[in-house]
DNA sequence: CACCCGCTATGACGCCGGTCATAGGGAGCC
DNA sequence: GGCTCCCTATGACCGGCGTCATAGCGGGTG
């Protein structure tokens, strides 16, 4: 890929908006692209932060692995999403590691210049402050939900929450166009796969979600939405 | 108060540290000290953000209102700190409701200054950043606690976490210098009162905690550490 | 092809912790 | 003093959901 079209694609996310063309392509030189198998660490918890990075395509998860053998995934992102970069302004180790959910390629920047730019362009440090705000609004929302909701909740609200960020409307209802396994549902809503395999296989024959080569659609969004809101049925 | 005063108060937290006095004056003269009775709320959740605040004494607790009638507790802050800052700098209504939970006095600074200062002062957008950076990183531990860890251990944890940000050494062991109702302890912890009280009562009989006229005691450090990290008994 | 691995699926069992009920004590107030 | 709140305390009950066990399936690999 082009320095052009690493420029460009930049440019897509908010943070990097608003900063003049020549520190845009600085960053594009610098930056190095990396694929990934499904499963693969980009990094791992602990790791110290070199490097500040954005999904090209696929899917990546943040991830922590509990002492009990659990995991819990604290954010999914998608194309054109940040990632480490908390960590990269902190100068701090990444408090998670980050891996690919299916095959995916990164977009890696060195932390050096990164930082640098923050130094020079306080527009930058804006965006990333509101970033960090959104993520912790959606942090406590992830805090209030696990702590009130039971499961059958927490499910439906996380299906609700991924399609309208990436849903694609069809016919048949809202498909999600990636694959998720149950494991990682589960470890994004704080229960078990047992207990997902469970819930989803209820949906399934009540005609609330249905399977599209793996991919999950929900063809009654309207009741999974009242679930979500905690209505029993 | 006079505004000197004032301004030497705001000087202590690290958001306004770095900017120059007559900033700093400038923000004291517009704050107003406001006193509030235990359980009074300072703002309700979806108010406009009009205000920055700060703790001038006691503590304010952030929480949400659930529909099914629980209270999560997000955070509990004590003097100092910042609360309500970053729905001002994001020029959103307060995600949530804020409460004192002991007689409290708050400094509260309009949101204009704050906003026009922000344009004027990038060391404050970026001392914001970390701010938020941190409360991030710590909403992203309660998570992963109440994904994974049973209540005990969740308790312990944020004992734990008390006595470091405010424990008072003593021989006896360390006091928190203030009194928290065992309900807060319990919204704060993603369960019930008498789960709480529970569990309380027994560390109590096993030496675990002592009551100082209201105030907890953790008589036995070492053991609710381990609890904390998960290990039984 | 046969093998293995990752994932989905389903049943049986049991316990953690939530719910409901009841009681008692201390602080503030008329 | 007596009344009203708020908080702490404890017992009885039971259900949601985690744990353990077992099985089947599809896809990639030697």
């Amino acid at each position: 890929m082009s320095a052009k079209d690493v420029a460009a694609f930049l440019r897509q996310n908010a943070v990097f908006t608003g900063l003049p063309a020549r520190e845009i392509e600085g960053l594009a030189a610098a930056a190095v692209e990396e694929a990934h198998p499904a499963r693969a660490y980009i990094f791992m918890e602990g790791d110290p932060a070199g490097w500040f990075y954005l999904v090209r395509s696929g899917h990546v998860k943040i991830v922590r692995h509990s002492k009990t053998g659990k995991d819990v995934v604290l954010e999914l992102l998608g194309a054109g999403e940040v990632f480490g970069g908390v960590a990269v302004i902190e100068k701090r180790p990444y408090p998670a590691a980050a891996q690919a959910t299916e095959p995916t390629v990164v977009l890696k920047i060195p932390a050096e210049p990164v930082i640098a730019l923050a130094e020079r362009h306080p527009a930058f440090v804006k965006e990333m402050a509101l970033m960090i705000g959104r993520r912790l609004r959606s942090a406590h929302d992830s805090v209030t939900s696990l702590a009130v909701d039971p499961v059958e909740t927490r499910l439906a609200a996380a299906l609700i929450r991924l399609a309208e960020r990436e849903g694609a409307r069809g016919r048949e209802g809202v498909t999600l166009p990636f694959h998720l396994t149950r494991q990682s549902l589960a470890d994004m809503t704080g229960t078990t796969v047992e207990t997902t395999i469970r819930i989803f296989s209820r949906w399934l024959k009540n005609g609330l979600l249905a399977d599209d080569g793996g991919r999950l659609v929900l063809t009654d969004r309207e009741r999974l939405s009242r679930l979500a809101d905690g209505e029993a049925q």
